[in-house]
Formats: structure tokens, sequence, C-alpha cells
RNA sequence: UGGGGGAUCGUCUAGCGGUAGGACGCCGGCCUUUGGAGCCGGCUACCUAGGUUCGAUUCCUAGUCCCCCAGCCA
């Protein structure tokens, strides 16, 4: 079911919609559809799409939104696409009710619409080879030539079209075409083909059929057969609305669906399209469908966003006809927003340094008390041990702090998360590389969290973990799929050039708080300073596995980027 | 040198004849035991040129630029 959600931004296609519904059109029914073709999994853009057909079909009394797979071409289509997709639109919160359809359903239909079309001599078979039914057609600025088929009689169209469909023709051989105008401007007006024979095994219908309809004549007529009122489909296809308009009403269908376009989708550096994310996926750049960095919904939810993240954004991005580019930062903003309320926090070193509490006593062990999560009370608090041996993060100590740096350096203090304020004392380097091995601090045991004599103030709270407490960790660290525009080759070379190096960044030597031994896949933190992560689906308790969703935003990167690159 | 669409802050988006709003981002401040979150303030836009009008981002005209279409893909 779909979680309500603040009443999006009117847009011109949901104006519509009302404006129609108010009048009365289609007698005040609203049915829309959402029509992913199983050939590939579903991404943040179809996600665009989803919230738009089944959004509008969920705020509109009595409405309504089918799920229908376009299956109309055989060679590309399989029954896992199917399967996923039906589980990427219940996990992203949507619902059909039920209305669940395919196009193969309707094959019989079709043929049958397709007789009635011959019968009219609106449409005809012809024979003419694929490349010839290219040359017929013209160019941009020339128009076609009718083909010598385009005047066969009626019973001669019947009786071949029939044999197509015995199996009488090879592939390639013979087409069915609607007859409209080779003249026409609108390439999609020359002829368009409605039918052309692929011996092949459909991943439903089997051997039945040895024809398919093409799009053009099984979408507009699936969506009459299904009384859509709105058929809302991408850009790409406003110029095929003549054509669609023309099967509807030639093929004598019993209801006339709508058909309305809207810009596809765009994000700032990932890919989207089919083509490029099957690449990826074939030639093993990426680790499967699910690879937390695609940007399809299974690779999102793999890394941890939430469907609720993913609803808002396509929300707050608005349904427009112009061609947009949206920042990635926006997404990552509302991932940021919904997690913040929703994941618990904890503490996780994830490039640890060594450090050692010389004056804390060897052998105490403290249960420190910490708070789950600030923006929920109710998620309460838990106990964390504290004792004289740490991990903090590398990051954490500069032995030469820039300005404006408020972690710990050499004699100066910080304090613990939920702990003590700590002073450092002594550095150790390794004689050969001069690395820093460890750390020597002393701690101020008047100042423990929560003590009530603790007065003092330090600029900067710090993460730990405690050495011999920690659980060891992996974690798996993204970067933008693709290199930063500048950074990119020439538009004339592989696209693949431009995939980032660095998308992926493995760290085995992390530490976590031991709460966190039993972490369920699939469960999602706050690692406190560092940002939002998810438990693996590979994760197992004796090798604990994180995707990272999304960093914290870190005021602290900005300033020590500002100062490496003075203007 | 065909046809179909589209142009508003850096990025998305609202506006439907009364002189541009929101969000992200960015900058500054407050607050803070997360340099997180939150709070406050600031930043920048109507593609161009004519016209109509008391008044145009909105209407008209002419340009410019961008996107889509020549699969027996969807």
């Amino acid at each position: 079911m779909t979680t309500p959600e603040p009443s999006s931004a009117s847009n011109f296609i949901r104006d519509l919609v009302v404006a129609d519904q108010a009048a009365g059109k289609h007698g005040g029914r609203v049915v829309t559809r959402f029509p992913p073709e199983p050939n590939g999994y579903l991404h943040i853009g179809h996600a665009k799409s989803m919230a738009l057909n089944f959004g509008l079909a969920n705020e509109m009394s009595g409405g309504i939104c089918h799920l229908r797979f376009d299956d109309t071409n055989p060679t590309t289509e399989n029954p896992e696409y199917v399967q996923a997709i039906q589980d990427d639109v219940r996990w992203l919160g949507f619902d059909w009710h039920g209305k669940m359809f395919y196009a193969s359903d309707y094959f019989e239909q079709l043929y049958a619409f397709a007789v009635v079309l011959i019968r009219k001599g609106k449409a005809y078979v012809d024979s003419l080879t694929p490349d010839q039914i290219r040359e017929y057609r013209g160019t941009l600025t020339e128009p076609g030539r009718d083909s010598p088929y385009r005047t066969r009689s009626v019973d001669e169209n019947l009786t071949l079209f029939a044999r197509m469909r015995a199996g009488e023709f090879p592939d390639g051989t013979q087409v069915l075409r609607a007859k409209i105008d080779m003249g026409s401007p609108n390439i999609n007006l020359r002829d368009p083909i409605l039918y052309r024979i692929r011996h092949a095994i459909h991943y439903r219908t089997g051997s039945t059929w040895c024809m398919y309809p093409s799009y053009d004549f099984a979408h507009p007529l699936s969506d009459a057969i299904e009384g859509i009122t709105h058929s809302i489909c991408t850009l790409e296809f406003e110029d095929h609305r003549p054509l669609y308009d023309w099967v509807v009403a030639e093929a004598d269908a019993p209801h006339r669906p709508q058909q309305i376009e809207f810009a596809r989708l765009n994000l700032t550096s990932t890919v989207m399209s089919k083509r490029k994310l099957l690449e990826l996926v074939e030639k093993k750049l990426v680790a499967g469908w699910d690879d937390p960095r695609l940007p399809t919904l299974k690779g999102l939810r793999r890394r941890g966003v939430t469907p609720k993240a993913i609803r808002a954004f396509c929300e707050h991005i608005g349904v427009a006809k112009r061609d947009a580019i949206v920042e990635m930062q926006l997404l990552e903003h509302f991932i940021r927003e919904d997690l913040n309320k929703r994941s618990p926090r904890v503490m996780a070193v994830l490039q640890p340094l060594k450090i050692v509490l010389d004056n804390y006593p060897d052998g105490l062990v403290e249960e420190l008390e910490a708070v789950n999560n600030p923006e929920d009370p109710s998620a309460g608090t838990r106990k964390i041990p504290f004792s004289r041996i740490l991990y903090i993060e590398q990051d954490d100590f500069k032995e030469a702090p820039p300005k404006q740096f408020y972690r710990l350096a050499p004699g100066r203090e910080v304090r613990l998360r939920y702990g003590y304020i700590i002073k450092c004392v002594g550095v150790t380097n390794d004689p050969q590389t001069g690395a820093i091995t460890e750390l020597h601090c002393t701690y101020d045991p008047d100042t423990r969290s929560g003590a009530t004599q603790e007065q003092r103030k330090v600029k900067a709270t710090i993460h730990w973990v405690s050495a011999s407490h920690a659980v060891q960790a992996t974690m798996r660290l993204y970067q933008p799929l693709l290199l930063p525009d500048q950074a990119k080759p020439a538009a004339d070379q592989d696209w693949t050039r431009s995939l980032n190096p660095q998308s992926l960044e493995l760290l085995t030597n992390c530490w976590v708080e031991p709460s966190l031994r039993t972490a369920e896949p699939g469960s999602r933190f706050q690692f406190e300073r560092q940002g939002y992560f998810c438990v693996d689906s590979d994760s197992s308790p004796d090798a604990l596995l994180f995707n990272r969703t999304v960093p914290l935003k870190d005021a602290w990167a900005k300033i020590a980027k500002a100062q490496q690159t003075p203007i």
C-alpha cells in the first residue's frame, strides 16, 4: 500500500486528468497503466513513471493503475524480468489491485483487430524485404514511395495474413502494414509495420504464434481493451500519437484512450538507458543488476535507499515536457532526509588508528550509555563498552593540524562520543616509514558523559570503538558511476571509458561496535559522523559487510577542500 | 532545405496579463557531546528582437538554441 505523502505540486498531466474527471470525460473514470517491457530491470526513471501513473490513480476518486507487461517481442523478454518487475513495483510501495495484464494475453484479440483493418482496406501484407522497406520509406526530407504490394486486394491480404499466422513464411519475408500515407512528413505514418514474422518461442505463448504485433499496433489497442483513460508515456512517443489515434479509430476499438507525453528522468553521473545498463551487467563492469552503484531499483535497494526516499524524490522533481537532467545531489538529499529520521546511530571506525589511554586502568571496562536516535526518543539507548585501548578514525588526528581543524592533535583535547575528554600526549611512529602507529592519550575522569561536574567544552567530539570489544567488518564505499564531465573522454569514444574507476572502494579493516554483530542483512544504520550504511545481503555474523548508502554532509571536508584550492 | 516538441535561478520546478515563488546547491550566522540534524539570513533566472497592451515570463510575429523521428525495438 502506498504510504500517504504530502500532496504533490500540480503538473500539466495532473491538471488535465483532474479537468477530465470534473468534466465527466470517460464517465468520470481514471484508469492509467504502467507498461514495462519485461526485457530488463526497472530503474529510477521507471519510478518517476510509476509515481505519476500510480500516484495519479491513487489520488483521483475511483482511480486505478494497471500493471501491464508489454511483451510483444519474444526475442528479448523473459519471466525473470516479469517477476523482478512485480517485486520492484511492490517494493516501491505501489499496488495494482489485482489489475495485472500481459499484452501477450491480447494476441488473439489483436489478430482480430488486424483483420478488421484488412477488411476495411486499411492494412496490407507487404512482401518487400527489410532493405527494400527501408528504401521505400524515404528519408526525413524526401517522401517515401508506395510498395508495389500496397494495392493487393482485401481477399489476397486476408489469405496472406492467415498464411503468415499459419507459419508458411520465414522471418523477414512478409509484414502487415497499415495503409496510411507514404508521403507523410511524419515518418511514423508512412505505412508503419503492424505485424512481423518471428519464429521464436515467446516466454508466455510458447510457439502458438510465429508473428507478433508491433508496439505501435499492440499498445494503443491494449490500452483500449483495458479501458485506459490516460495513456502516459515519454516524449519520444509524441510523434507516434497520430498513429496511436489512427489505430484506435480505424480498428473500431471499443474505447479511445488519450496519450499524453512527459519528459523522462535523467540523472547526473549515472546511466539510465537499458542498453548501457545491460552492457555494464553483461560485460561484468558491475556485479549485476543489483550492484549498488546502479540506478536500478534493485541496486538502490541493495545500497540501502528507501522506497519512501525515492517516492519523495519523484514527487519533488515534478513532471514537465522540457528535457531535464536532475542532479544526483537532489536524490541524495531525499535519501538523507528519510534515513536521518529512521536510522539508529551506531559507532564504527572505518580507518582505524589505535589509541592507548595511559591513565585508564588496565582491565577496566565501563558501559557507556548512548542514544540510539536523537531524532526519535522512542528509539531509546544502548550500552557501549569502553576500555583502555580504542580505535579512532585516522582522519580525526593530525600531527600538524591545519587551520580550523578542531579534532585531535598533539597536546590537544577532544571528547570521545558518550565518553570522556581525552588529551593527546604522545605519538608513536613506525621507525621505517614514519607512519603513525598509535597515539598515547590521557583521559579526564571527571568528564564522563552525563557527569554533573562536567562543564568543560571542547571543540570536537569524535567517535571511537573499544579495540577488544569491536567487531571487524568490511565496508563498501561508493562514488559516482561516471567520471565528472570534465574528465570524460570525447563523445565519439567508447562510453565505458567515462566510467569512474574509483566507483567502488573496499575497506576491509573496519571496526564496529559490538551491538552490530547480529545486524540483519538489509538493516540500516547511521555510522555517527560518517554516513548511512546498510547491511549487505551477503553479510554474515562472522563476515559483516556494509554498503555505504550515502555519506553524511561533511563541513570539514568542504573547508579542507577550500584550503587546498585557494582562489 | 521534412515533421514533432521544448526554452524561467548553477540544477529541478511553480507561474496561465499586474511586474518571478519553492526545493536542491552555494555563502554566512545561531545551535549542537555527530563539523550530522535543526533554526535564521543571503545568493543567482524569465533565449533574443520586434509588436499588442496602462502593464507581458505569460498574447502575437520573426529569429536563435536544444531534444526526438528514417528498427520487421519499445
